[in-house]
DNA sequence: CTAGGGTTAG
């Protein structure tokens, strides 16, 4: 901070000031303090601070700074007017925003050059694009800049074949123009022509190349990404953020992770976004140790927690079953938005603390919060959890009549799972009957999951005739019902499903669990015996059995199918992959660590079970991640309180 | 004036 007997000296003030707010990571503040001491703010000091807000996440104080300005009678330039603009065009602010544009008006700011690209971007962006363009048609002294923002304009308001049309006239364009025309191309998820656009184009800078690496992730191509992030002559850190990003909407956690180790090793600095990022690839994969370590170099270099980051570290401890941390740092949270909110929600909710993420929910409510479709999905989910069919109701009904949101299919599925597992089976088929598009073949899975759990063969087949017709491709459906005729010990029925299901070549999807252990990962199949330490892993497994049947413990070999004798059934399940891998994971690792293991698959009753009594018996932590939820075993319990 | 960000059922 300044001493004060430099406050004296403006033009010093000033430098220190500009410097402060031009500085990266959460400086705003140092800036605010320092401009608060300043005696008699000039204008340049008030620009300073207008524009650093303009900038950031949160522009508001820059339209208080402005009134504050006129109140002090210091005249504003077309300097301010440019930020307070910009302020206005985040805000989305067209009160402010025309209010403004009359005092320029007045104060003849209106019609340079300067003043007409504001004001166009802030039309564009307050969704008053044709009020733009008629400042663009008056202004005589057209710019590059001043093509480029109602270029802009019209590509933020999705209007691409006005954008183009503007493009194709401009006498010059620069590097800056294509980009946005490419940029406007992306949004709309036409990367074929802003792909054409960028062959084409004379010059490409790092900005060109980041806008299609992105572009390509939005569309789903994360290998043509990662061709252009291999190509681009000079990688800065928003490329390397960028194909991160790419990764962990593309479904490739993984590579996200190994490409920020990367980053670190090549000497670029990750910066807000990169972590933001490869903390949802930490959830993503339920990889704690990671998260953690992540989380540690953001605090070394002292990024400040606001809601974007706080949200993505809730989500990745919530994810990894450590939901005392991601309460911690909600609590700690200061800037709550509804992201935030819907992650704690969701992630107690998925943590099993059903009850608890409906308290937070009406604390939410409380606080003027306003949920969204989202928000709703971790309620049900904690409905579902808590066994409180009847709120469920309640809460989706009150969707669209409190908060006018229209539920969405994601919202019918929790609801069906929600019937479902209470074994009203009727009441989740009028449900589904009900859905918007209601051949949605998911539902009908979650229904033909729910049958099963009741053993409700009659439903299952009316379902099943639905599903194969709208699914016909998908194993799992046939597996399904045969595991519900099985249940019931209907073996010729449960077999006839087989037989259908191989006479149209159809496969179930092999289950597989993975382990890490010192940085090589370990894969396992159902009976597998092709790793090296095989005879000690089921050494360790017939041990395990023994304590286990001392302690109890009976099989349950419900989801095995054939009418095989009841000890051939047993070993199928005693020899399920994820048990192979906390095997090999006892064997390998110290006492106190604990196991994690990933499954492809969900995980069956008889592992979890297993995996309980092992938590209690060899007092050890087991983290086993399934396709729906995390399992966190402990003590004899698990996280999921038996419900996945 | 153009590039990178967080929450979503089974």
């Amino acid at each position: 901070m300044l001493r004060i007997d430099l406050m004296d000296d403006p033009f010093s003030v000033n430098k220190a000031l500009e410097f402060c707010a031009a500085s990266p990571h959460g400086s705003l503040h140092h800036a605010r303090k320092l401009f608060d001491q300043i005696p008699q703010p000039n204008t340049f000091a008030y620009n300073t601070l207008i524009r650093a807000y303009a900038n950031s996440p949160f522009p508001v104080p820059s339209l208080r700074l402005f009134s504050q300005m006129l109140y002090c009678n210091r005249a504003p330039n077309s300097y301010t007017y440019t930020f307070v603009l910009k302020a206005c065009a985040r805000l989305s602010a067209i009160g402010e925003g025309e209010q403004l544009h009359g005092f320029m008006i007045k104060s003849g700011f209106g019609s340079d050059a300067f003043s007409t690209n504001g004001l166009v971007s802030m039309y564009a962006s307050c969704g008053r694009i044709e009020l733009g363009r008629k400042l663009f048609d008056l202004s005589v002294e057209k710019d590059e800049v001043c093509w480029n923002s109602m270029l802009s304009g019209y590509a933020d308001c999705g209007l691409l074949d006005q954008a183009r049309r503007l493009f194709d006239e401009m006498p010059e364009k620069g590097t800056v123009s294509w980009n946005a025309m490419i940029n406007g191309y992306v949004v709309i998820g036409d990367i074929g022509a802003a792909r054409e656009l960028f062959d084409r184009m004379p010059e490409r800078n790092a900005e060109s190349w980041n806008t299609l690496i992105a572009g390509y992730a939005k569309c789903g191509f994360v290998g043509m990404s990662r061709k252009l992030f291999d190509e681009m002559p000079e990688k800065n850190v928003v490329s390397w953020s960028a194909m991160i990003t790419a990764y962990v909407q593309g479904g490739f956690p993984k590579e996200a992770l190994d490409l920020y180790e990367e980053m670190k090793r090549v000497g670029m600095a990750p910066n807000w976004a990169a972590i933001v990022s490869v903390l949802s690839a930490c959830s993503q994969l339920g990889a704690l140790e990671q998260g953690v370590d992540v989380h540690a170099y953001a605090e070394r270099n002292k990024m400040k927690v606001d809601s974007v980051i706080g949200t993505a570290l809730i989500d990745m401890y919530a994810k990894c079953g450590c939901i005392d941390r991601a309460l911690e740092i909600f609590d700690k949270l200061a800037s709550k938005d509804v992201f935030s909110w819907t992650a704690m929600i969701g992630g107690l909710a998925v943590n099993g603390h059903g009850a608890k993420a409906l308290e937070l929910f009406s604390k939410m409510e409380e606080g003027g919060v306003r949920p969204n479709g989202v928000t709703f999905v971790g309620v049900l989910c904690a409905c579902s959890h808590a066994g409180q069919v009847q709120l469920a109701m309640q809460y989706f009904h009150s969707m669209r009549r409190k908060y006018g949101i229209e539920p969405q299919i994601e919202h019918y599925g929790c609801m069906v799972d929600a019937l479902g597992r209470a074994g009203l089976i009727q009441e989740a088929v009028s449900l589904v009957q009900a859905s918007p598009g209601k051949a949605d073949p998911e539902l009908w899975v979650t229904l033909l999951g729910a049958c099963w759990i009741h053993g409700n063969v009659n439903t299952g087949e009316y379902v099943l005739e639905h599903l194969v017709k709208v699914k016909p491709d998908d194993g799992g459906v046939y597996v399904l019902l045969s595991n519900i005729y099985a249940t019931r010990g209907q073996w010729d029925d449960a077999r006839r499903v087989r037989m259908q299901m191989k006479s149209k070549g159809l496969k179930k999807v092999r289950g597989h669990s993975s382990i890490e252990i010192n940085g090589l990962v370990h894969e396992f199949y159902v009976g597998d015996k092709s790793h090296p330490k095989t005879v000690e892993i089921y050494q360790l497994l017939a041990d395990i059995y023994c304590r286990l049947k001392l302690a109890g413990y009976v099989p349950n070999t419900n989801p095995v199918l054939f009418d095989i004798a009841e000890e051939d059934k047993e070993n199928v399940v005693a020899y399920h992959s994820e048990k192979l891998a906390i095997a090999f994971g006892m064997i390998s690792l110290d006492a106190q660590a604990a196991i994690r293991v990933v499954k492809n698959l969900r995980v069956c009753q008889d592992c979890h079970t297993v995996a309980k009594l092992i938590s209690k018996l060899y007092n050890r932590e087991i983290i086993l991640r399934d396709r729906n939820v995390f399992h966190y075993f402990r003590d004899g319990s698990c996280s999921c309180k038996d419900y996945w």
